[in-house]
DNA sequence: TGATATCGTTGCACTCTACAACCCTCCTGG
DNA sequence: CCAGGAGGGTTGTAGAGTGCAACGATATCA
């Protein structure tokens, strides 16, 4: 299971169809306890939540949910969360009262960057015999497979 | 994000850990509902567990456990519900009375049978528009990730 | 035989989640 | 202008999934 690419056959497409199946979800089952174990501070979903914050420089729950596909209760309850602990801060928009923009607070700004190095150390040991130019191909294998499951729900 | 490969300057690297990060945990994010919607009477967990029963023709609870990373009582639970409703049973080994074989019931067999064409659908027209190549060298890279996230816990 | 290890179950507590009902604010058509 | 609908967000409720700790039963080994 080292080599890159395999030969690739038409009758293979199934069976690369089947592995992708197996080998997504075996992550996916073990996504949540990982997370927990390189930044027990922050879960999954509210590191989700934080990086998202930081990236789109602030943003409302209501994207949020639509982006991550969750319920906005959802959302709410754990931005609610969030707010508590001082990761966030919530700006009621001043030209419409009905939204609240989320930013970024100083503690959560502190534990992202701390969760992120964590997760950056593990990945990159865990990922350290890759040649770059796999990981490259990697990664948009990836991207370009949760664009197709977000056109195909 | 169409095509598959990328330049691969060095500087990329961090760039590619990045993405994969990022991309990984949002389809581990998704990927409980994607089930529940694909096979709404199997659950991800039970799916799997029933899959690894089919694969393996019978294991025990403890391997299960250890195979996915969750704790003993996780899957005693999972266990005794499948059982309940009839998709697996246990048999109490004659030689050491302290393990339980599980195996799948008729009923596993066959719910197991449909989630697994409902999830061939799925994934068959979300990936229809992929070269073979790039789907057996995606499922080669996610072989490869997590058999490196299991070595590197 | 008694100490130790293994397999599994159960009590408990907690998180994550969706759905439904609700409130507040905004917008638009009569 | 204002009544009704639409959008953003919260809360009540319920259920799945999970881990930890304590326990009982069985097996193994000194």
């Amino acid at each position: 299971m080292a080599s890159a690419a395999s030969p690739t056959r038409p009758a293979e497409s199934a069976t690369s169809l089947e592995t992708i199946q197996r080998e997504l979800t075996a992550f996916a089952r073990r996504a949540r306890a990982t997370a927990a174990r390189m930044h027990p501070e922050l879960s999954l979903v509210a590191y989700t939540i934080l990086a998202h914050l930081e990236e789109q420089q602030g943003c409302r729950a209501t994207d949020l949910a639509a982006h991550y596909l969750l319920d906005k209760s959802t959302v709410s309850r754990q931005v609610a969360a969030l707010e508590r602990d001082g990761f966030l801060e919530r700006r009621t928009d001043p030209t419409d009262h009905r939204v609240q923009v989320l930013h970024l607070a100083p503690r959560g700004v502190r534990s992202l960057a701390a969760a992120r190095v964590r997760r950056q150390e593990t990945f990159k040991e865990r990922l350290a015999a890759w040649d770059p130019a796999d990981l490259a191909r990697f990664a948009d294998y990836l991207v370009r497979y949760n664009a197709d499951a977000a056109a195909h729900p």
